[in-house]
RNA sequence: GCGGGCGUGGCGAAACUGGUAGACGCAAGGGACUUAAAAUCCCUCGGCCGCAAGGCCAUGCGGGUUCGAGUCCCGCCGCCCGCACCA
């Protein structure tokens, strides 16, 4: 029989147009029901998507059609990451207004994304940028601001002199602006801030019940938030002649143990010590000027050679008569962690021993493994930093000598506090979170500064504050702040004239929430909390390990802020978290090194590259990230156009476990077309041949083969989605497929009802269980057994667990660990049966060369080990 | 610099909690069908030795723990990611 070709062009828009009309995948908000909420991290609408970034849509797509089929009410919503930088460069640099360019993207992308056949709630469809969005941002900004979370301090930005903006750390290209090329500066300005810290201890605590995150994202975080026990005191100082002076000195540190190894101590170039020596030695202004061209990146600033200059002060020690250390400022101290100040201890960190050897200080080991000679340890590179568990021992340190660093911490802690020198502090890495962004495209700070009454927020009424439409971007500096009227307003308090707030919100605050606003898009208020508390948290969240810090902490102290102020009832927006490898691809460049797109390239048989224009020959470049500036990108479109968005899944699912990147291949979207056709020619062979349900009173078996590995694989697949392994669900699959196209060849000619029948329910269940993969391919075959209802719409198969046993089970037996014969033996044999049938085998006998085992080891339905 | 991750055939990979390494797919080679091609189907496919039966080696490298290690521990090597104003 011949079977005619899967047209995925006609069929695929068929039922996407089905599944609209009839709503399948409306989220209604119904408390009664078992809920599950689905959510992929909504992109930035940049201009157009390109077939990389499905991936992770897919990925959250099969959950979602998974889950409903497994009876929950999911909720899967999209919206757009709307607000940022880029519209404003697209206004400077092709004189589109940011909105429109905005909109016109998220309508291109919205096509796109629709082209995927995902099973999305468009009704919920949300973006930042709309003042249904901002305004009750706003209006959240102002509950934070009302319970101390939103407050205003002075803090470093990076400062472009030509343009008048901040800058980003990206923008910021060896030490210059990367559009003016000027010097960039490091510069003071009184900034916006969310009080982040103030939920340090609960955001690191909560992490322990975040048992469905990623580990390596929870380290992260609990190293980014970087909670330390140490301790805070203050040293004397004195002058050159040793004079005690009027300043003291407060550091922080965690390895007071070390306190006998001091060598100097360290300030930060910001620290108002060093700043209060400028006039006084010409060097450190220099020096305090080149550390601010360093930027604001912690990460330029640790890179940078260790420096350091001697402000002439000197630290009296604690426990020494007559001991006084050095104080310089020194370049990798940040005025942003603890006191921007420290007292060096070369022996034990390598920093400190870096700057120790550069300037000639001494250094002294204090602590040593216990096991190790005091009379010869000595440093020499590298720094003696002792790890967790390790048996130390304290030497060099008076009355500290022979304590371990724990016993030593105590000691010096003791006395420190006992004297009122110093007193035992918790410390932590993380620090508030700025919010100010001087730019236009963003969601104004919903502020107003007033002479008479200071800072006054907008009141509610009044909200939202919207952008004005007429800004202009042909001038450098922030356009709110150079409009002719906008900022000019009355004070909502006094109502005497007084001016807006001009800086914009960081578009990581659009994305705190939003997650939230999905729940009831179109409230009044920022959410519906009946609702909210019925949807939220996030059942799945799906994105990039890109967002493994900073996006998803600051959502999680935003859902504690939300939670402060009434609006949500949990701590933790997202229950589970996946982060998703990227798509990568190939690049090409031409003889001229002008990057080429996939489409203008041609591959020949004997493995080779050309030019398809012009037959010249192409150099091909590694797999990468698919960007448009290295036009490694291959359009939705095209592949939808020519294979069908279900093969496009399938293959965005296939191979390649989902957390790693995975190559986008000609090859292997060839590959997923042809699987598509495949399942298509099996449903159409099998329901010629076994056209309805018949029932069958005994399976031959042939028959039961069949059926067993139809449940088995409904079973691993069920587990595989669960456990979001889709590559092994996809192996699964291809297994059963493979299984029933060898039983199709068999039954060629044979009359043989029972076969027909377990081939039939295989087929169905094959079709079930690749639904969430291959959704308009599954609802046509299922069309095409017979059925009426919609698949999307029906529940997940239920597995035959007496499909799942065997009788008899194949154990591997090894001798010294190394396999040498299998035995067949009943499921329910004991181990002394087994013992006795494992010496009878060949394998074995000859592995023993007749000598008696020592041992034999039956591990329960896995192997057995005999031990000669 | 600090922090995090990864490493298995020609390629993408699988291997539950320490229990048969290489499932499944791609590529390649051989064959069937066909006037021919496409499509489809069948066979082979980690390396070495062997006519075969079979044996030895093999999960980045070097050690260790264990009856048994891709998996656990220690030490290296290589690659990738994040570092607070990109989103």
């Amino acid at each position: 029989m011949s079977v005619e070709r899967y047209n995925a062009r006609a069929i695929e828009p068929k039922w996407q147009r089905i599944w609209d009309e009839k709503g399948v995948f409306r989220a209604v908000d119904d408390p009664k029901q078992p809920k599950y909420y689905v959510l992929e991290m909504f992109p930035y609408p940049s201009g157009k998507i390109h077939i990389g970034h499905g991936r992770n849509y897919v990925m959250g797509d099969v959950v979602a059609r998974y889950k409903r089929a497994r009876g929950f009410n999911v909720i899967h919503p999209m919206g757009w990451d709307a607000f940022g930088l880029p519209a404003e460069n697209a206004a400077i640099e092709r004189k589109v207004h940011p909105r429109a360019w905005t909109y016109e993207n998220i309508d291109t992308m919205r096509a796109q994304l629709k082209l995927l056949g995902l099973s999305l709630d468009w009704d919920r469809e949300i973006a930042t940028c709309h003042p249904e969005y901002y305004a009750r941002q706003q209006s959240l900004f102002v509950d934070f601001f009302s319970e101390g979370l939103a407050y205003r301090k002075e803090s470093d930005v990076n400062w472009d002199p030509v343009d008048h903006t901040v800058l980003a750390n990206e923008q910021v290209i060896d030490g210059r602006g990367w559009r003016s090329g000027a010097l960039v500066e490091k510069r003071k300005l009184s900034q916006w801030f969310f009080r982040i810290t103030a939920f340090a201890e609960d955001l690191l605590a909560g992490l322990d019940t975040l048992d469905r995150w990623p580990d390596k994202v929870r380290l992260m975080q609990r190293n980014w938030i970087g909670r330390s026990e140490g301790l805070t005191f203050t040293f004397d100082l004195e002058d050159a002649d040793g004079n005690l002076i009027d300043d003291k000195l407060t550091v922080y540190t965690t390895r007071h143990d070390t306190i006998f190894g001091a060598s100097f101590c360290a300030v930060s170039p910001d620290h108002p010590l060093a700043v209060s020596r400028e006039s006084a030695i010409p060097d450190v202004a220099a020096f305090r000027r080149e550390f601010a061209a360093l930027g604001t990146s912690e990460e330029a600033i640790e890179r940078t050679e260790k420096r350091g200059i001697n402000l002439g002060v000197y630290a009296r020690h604690p426990f020494v008569e007559g001991l006084r250390l050095p104080v310089y400022a020194a370049n990798f101290v940040l005025m942003t962690y603890g006191e921007g100040a420290i007292f060096g201890c070369p022996g034990h960190d390598q920093r400190d021993l870096d700057f120790a050897r550069k300037y000639d200080l001494p250094v002294i080991p204090v602590v040593m493994p216990a096991d190790a000679d005091a009379a010869t340890f000595a440093i020499a590179d590298e720094a003696y930093v002792q790890k967790e568990g390790d048996n130390t021992v304290l030497i060099n340190s008076r009355f500290l000598d022979g304590m371990s660093v724990p016993q030593a911490k105590e000691e010096i802690a003791r006395r420190m506090e006992g004297a009122g020198a110093g007193r035992r502090t918790v410390n932590f890495r993380l620090r508030d979170w700025g919010i100010s962004r001087q730019r236009y495209w963003g969601c104004p700070i919903p502020m107003v500064h007033c002479e008479a009454c200071g800072v006054v927020p907008v009141p509610k009424d009044q909200l939202p504050v919207l952008l004005p439409d007429d800004a202009t971007f042909d001038k450098p500096g922030n356009p709110l702040d150079h409009h002719p009227t906008w900022k000019h307003v009355d004070c909502p308090s006094c109502g005497k004239p007084a001016r807006r707030e001009t800086d914009t919100m960081d578009t990581f605050v659009d994305s705190s929430w939003y997650f939230a606003r999905f729940c009831s898009p179109r409230a009044a208020e920022p959410v519906k909390r009946e609702i909210v508390d019925y949807w939220l948290p996030v059942d799945q969240y799906i994105g990039g390990i890109e967002h493994a810090i900073l996006h998803l902490l600051y959502a999680r102290f935003f859902t504690r802020a939300m939670q402060r102020c009434g609006h949500v009832g949990l701590a933790e927006p997202f229950a589970g978290l996946f982060t998703q490898g990227m798509i990568i691809h190939e690049t090409y460049k031409d003889p001229a090194g002008n990057w080429l797109f996939p489409d203008d390239v041609t591959r020949h048989e004997d493995g080779s590259v050309t030019v398809t224009a012009t037959g010249a020959p192409v150099s091909v470049g590694p797999a990468e990230k698919m960007s448009k500036s290295k036009r490694n990108v291959v359009s939705p479109e095209e592949i939808v156009d020519t294979f069908g968005v279900d093969a496009a899944r399938w293959f965005m699912l296939s191979d390649t476990p989902p957390e790693r990147d995975s190559e986008w291949t000609q090859a292997g979207i060839e590959g997923a077309w042809r699987l598509v056709q495949r399942i298509w020619r099996l449903v159409g062979e099998t329901s010629a041949l076994a056209g309805g349900e018949v029932a069958i009173d005994a399976y031959g078996p042939a028959a039961m083969d069949l059926r067993k590995a139809a449940h088995k694989a409904l079973s691993r697949v069920g587990e595989d989605i669960e456990r979001l392994r889709f590559n092994v669900a996809v192996a699964h699959i291809y297994e059963l497929a493979n299984t029933i196209g060898t039983a199709l060849q068999a039954m060629r000619g044979e009359n043989a009802p029972d076969v027909a029948a377990a081939l039939r329910e295989a087929v169905e269940l094959l079709v079930r269980m690749a639904a969430p993969m291959v959704p308009h391919l599954a609802e046509e075959c299922w069309t095409v057994l017979g059925r009426e209802t919609l698949l999307a719409a029906t529940s997940w198969p239920e597995v035959d667990p007496a499909m799942l046993v065997e009788d008899t089970m194949v154990l591997p037996v090894q001798v010294n660990g190394k396999k040498r014969d299998e035995l067949v033996i009943a499921r329910d044999a004991d181990n002394a049966a087994i013992e006795r049938a494992v010496l009878e085998l060949d394998g074995v006998r000859k592995a023993l060369g007749g000598a008696a085992p020592r041992r034999v080891i039956v591990v329960p339905q896995r192997i057995v080990n005999v031990v000669a």
